[in-house]
DNA sequence: GGCCAGGACACCA
DNA sequence: TGGTGTCATGGC
């Protein structure tokens, strides 16, 4: 079986199992990005509460955070821990975004992608991780998403390239699928939902998660 | 009471 | 390039 084959088994699978997932959780691309920073090591249910106060104060747009003092702006986006450097992370983006392009998150995704992608990676506070998020699910355009699942994933299939870097291992899947940005944003979130649902004792754990739910079979470098 | 969650950055060798 | 410390809340 090719590894384009067995990538877009992966997802038939994960589908099958899990249905769609209709990512990302927010009402706009604003909220995506907000929501992309405060999730930084953090469990998504604490960024809904912070997002949630963000909300009530009427602090969810790029004015009202350019205008919050950094030390208020942490007390609201406090459930989502490490409060502070997130505060800084937040000012930072809207900061460039009121700077650069009038505040307009239209024109920032107006940039084609290469350029969209090194001006985010510019921002403090914008690593990999959260460039490609914003791409993907806030802008909308093709972009594979690495996080910490994917590559425990691909580890215990044996599908992760010799390089273990975040490039390679987006490029396993870019290079491997259709350049189609709602198959990427499907896979990945479907990515985030079996690491999710792995045992909390063996995190995307062969026995119990991966064969059982999906059928894999690492140990042979391929699926069956 | 410990572990970990949809990372990024600074600093070091 | 790669490894380590730091940032921190909340659920299990």
């Amino acid at each position: 079986m090719t590894t384009k084959q067995n990538m877009e088994l992966i997802y038939q699978r994960l589908l099958d199992r899990y249905g769609p997932q209709h990512w990302w959780p927010a009402d706009e691309p604003f909220e995506v990005i907000i929501g992309a920073i405060l999730t930084q090591s953090t469990a998504w249910g604490n960024v809904e509460k912070a997002i949630g106060n963000l909300k009530k104060a009427g602090a969810l747009n790029p004015i009202a955070i350019r205008e919050l003092p950094v030390d208020d702006l942490a007390i609201l986006i406090r459930p989502s821990g490490y409060y502070n450097a997130k505060a800084r992370k937040l000012k930072a983006f809207v900061e460039r975004l009121s700077e650069s392009y009038g505040g307009s998150l239209e024109k920032l995704f107006a940039l084609d992608t290469p350029n969209l992608r090194e001006e985010l990676l510019s921002i403090y506070g914008i690593g990999q991780e959260t460039a490609d998020s914003v791409i993907l699910y806030a802008a909308q355009k093709p972009m594979f998403v690495i996080d910490a699942y994917t590559h425990r994933i691909t580890n215990r299939l044996g599908l992760h390239p010799d390089k273990n870097s975040y490039a390679a291992l987006q490029a396993l899947f870019m290079d491997n699928l259709p350049g189609d940005e709602k198959l990427f944003n499907e896979y990945h979130a479907l990515l985030v939902c079996l690491g999710k649902n792995a045992c909390r004792k063996h995190p995307v754990c062969h026995e119990c998660c991966l064969d059982t739910i999906c059928g894999f079979r690492a140990d042979q470098g391929n699926l069956v």
